[in-house]
DNA sequence: GTTAGCACTCGCGCCATGTGAGTGCTAACT
DNA sequence: AGTTAGCACTCACATGGCGCGAGTGCTAAC
């Protein structure tokens, strides 16, 4: 792998990512300025191909990049876009004024990700079992069900609704609250668990209301694995001509629908900043010829969230890492806010 | 029309619906025994078509239903059909344990249409400017910002967070949450600006944080015209050979993303109980070709919220208004259940 | 009023053909 | 030895002709 090859087959991806065309001699030569006749690049090409980097639709068409291509370009080849002022200038646009509930959050910057990339996007929250909690509220909804809220020291809020048997006015629901939040205060949901049993030894009475919090909570905990995710532009996909066939296209959009498989693709993410997958690389079958690339957002106790772009092996992965980049710092200044 | 243009008519329209290729004259001789020859057939299809039920793609082909013929079809001929008992029994075991949150309550509901129509489903909660306010409780979130819960009298939860300027406690934002609580409640969301700004009146101090839910409520109230909606399976549409063309999937998958057409589609819905809207009905261009099947169900204090369908206006009208029904009543008897 | 018969239409699938982009190979040039 | 011009070759794709058959409308007879 000489330099030159090296040029042209960065020549060959920028080509093929701008144009989804497989890319012959002809137009390296005469595009790029190599001052190299098209019978050389031919020759080059037909080494690339042998090294792996390149593949042959059929015999008399271009040259489409691999796979391996790909990840020697994110890898190495990449210049990472310095991306226009005004996207950064966007982004903080759009994170302004913004209430501070997680799911808002998430759907927000999905959003904002998929208007600024054109690529299907995705957000989560961060896992909520590593959180540790900052304060348990009980709301009265009607006679037999209350609201529990959930802070943690994220601000992040989870809420959900437990039955309880017996009628509970609010001051006794508060001061249930009060005494719960004292003795979990500081502890993750992975341990709250065991306070909570310690707890309900304690006071006799009262049981059943601990009872459906220390399930819910064990609820919360195990689905947590299966984070909120928030999906935007599914139908972005549609705008690729990789994507033109209906039954690949329903296909893609189902699994998005689904979201299982999505989560658990995002589950193995490591601890680098970035992680870029393509194509084979994401083990599930449907993504054959997608990319999907993530970022984390983190949050000062260390628990951190993921952001991500869906779109053809064919990414502007430049860009796009610019564009998570970006979003991910704001992201994670905005979250840091509210946890003061 | 005589009775036998009907029977014929009923015939065309059911044998599209289910495979959606032109019916010709034979078709409806042989298949559905008529007692006629497909010559008569034919004369009395030419008559269909002049009186505007028919349309003929081409010479050659057979003919299609026309959006008049559907409406007729919805309006005099469907005999209801009487959904399997199996289909009430799953709809049933879906919403048994299930959390009272109406943000659950609505995907839940979409999902479970979903999957018994095939189709792309929607359901909406009620609208909540019309609701009782029935508890306020402002839960700490940070030093800085607070979680104001407003339940209804229908036991519906709106969560919001708020910012507060000052440094309050969890006591002292519970004294607030019992105040207001006592002074709002019974109020429907549209009054209760007025009694907050009496209040404020009142009390000289905590301006802010009253000011603070005050504007909040306002947008709650303002954005109900935009009540949440969720849609689940939008890619179902894409199983139907009248949406295999990508660019109509596109259009209709980018205005679902959207959601602001649909939601002002269901604004104009009437007090009947079952709506159907058929392909130009729609007024929106982008559904040329779509029905849209809705229904409500409602809760005692007399909102009602939305459920529905948009599928091919080749739909299974019977199928799915059988299916809206039994969602509705059970949806309404599981959230009167909250009331309590 | 119904139906058999028939000529006619026209979309669709099939095949044959031509075109052109692109290749690989060879031989000559630097 | 590397580069390049030249050339034969391949093969997807677009084009156009052709036949098939489903379906129609009309007419004449039942």
């Amino acid at each position: 792998m000489d330099e030159r090859k090296i040029r042209i087959l960065q020549a060959i991806i920028d080509d093929y990512i701008l144009t989804a065309i497989p890319v012959g001699s002809r137009t390296i030569s005469k595009r790029y300025d190599m001052n190299l006749s098209s019978a050389t690049i031919r020759n080059e090409m037909s080494d690339l191909e042998e090294l792996g980097y390149l593949d042959q639709p059929h015999v008399s068409a271009g040259r489409v990049p691999s796979a391996k291509a790909y990840r020697l370009y994110v890898d190495e080849l990449l210049r990472t876009g310095k991306l226009k002022t005004g996207d950064v200038q966007s982004i903080r646009e759009h994170f302004k004024n913004r209430s501070g509930k997680m799911e808002d959050v998430i759907n927000r910057a999905a959003q904002v990700l998929s208007n600024l990339t054109s690529y299907t996007s995705l957000a989560t929250g961060p896992k909520s079992a590593e959180m540790t909690i900052r304060n348990l509220q009980l709301v009265p909804i009607s006679h037999h069900s209350a609201l529990l809220v959930i802070v943690t020291d994220s601000g992040i809020i989870r809420d959900s609704v437990i039955h309880v048997d017996r009628d509970l006015d609010s001051d006794t629901l508060y001061a249930i609250s009060r005494m719960l939040t004292e003795r979990v205060t500081g502890h993750t949901l992975r341990e709250v668990q065991q306070v909570l049993k310690t707890v309900s030894r304690e006071v006799a009475q009262r049981h059943d209301v601990i009872d459906s919090i220390s399930q819910l909570l064990a609820d919360v905990e195990s689905s947590s694995g299966r984070t909120r995710i928030a999906f935007a532009g599914p139908s972005n996909i549609l705008n690729f001509p990789e994507y033109s066939d209906v039954e690949k296209a329903r296909t893609f959009l189902s699994l998005l629908e689904t979201k299982d498989v999505i989560l658990s693709l995002l589950e193995q993410r490591q601890s680098v900043a970035f992680t870029v997958r393509i194509g084979p690389e994401t083990g599930v079958p449907e993504l054959a010829d997608c990319s999907v690339v993530t970022a984390t957002y983190s949050l000062d106790n260390g628990t951190n969230g993921t952001i991500g772009v869906i779109g053809p092996t064919r990414m502007q992965y430049g860009r796009v890492l610019g564009i998570l980049g970006a979003m991910g710092k704001q992201l994670s200044s905005l979250l840091r806010e509210n946890e003061e």
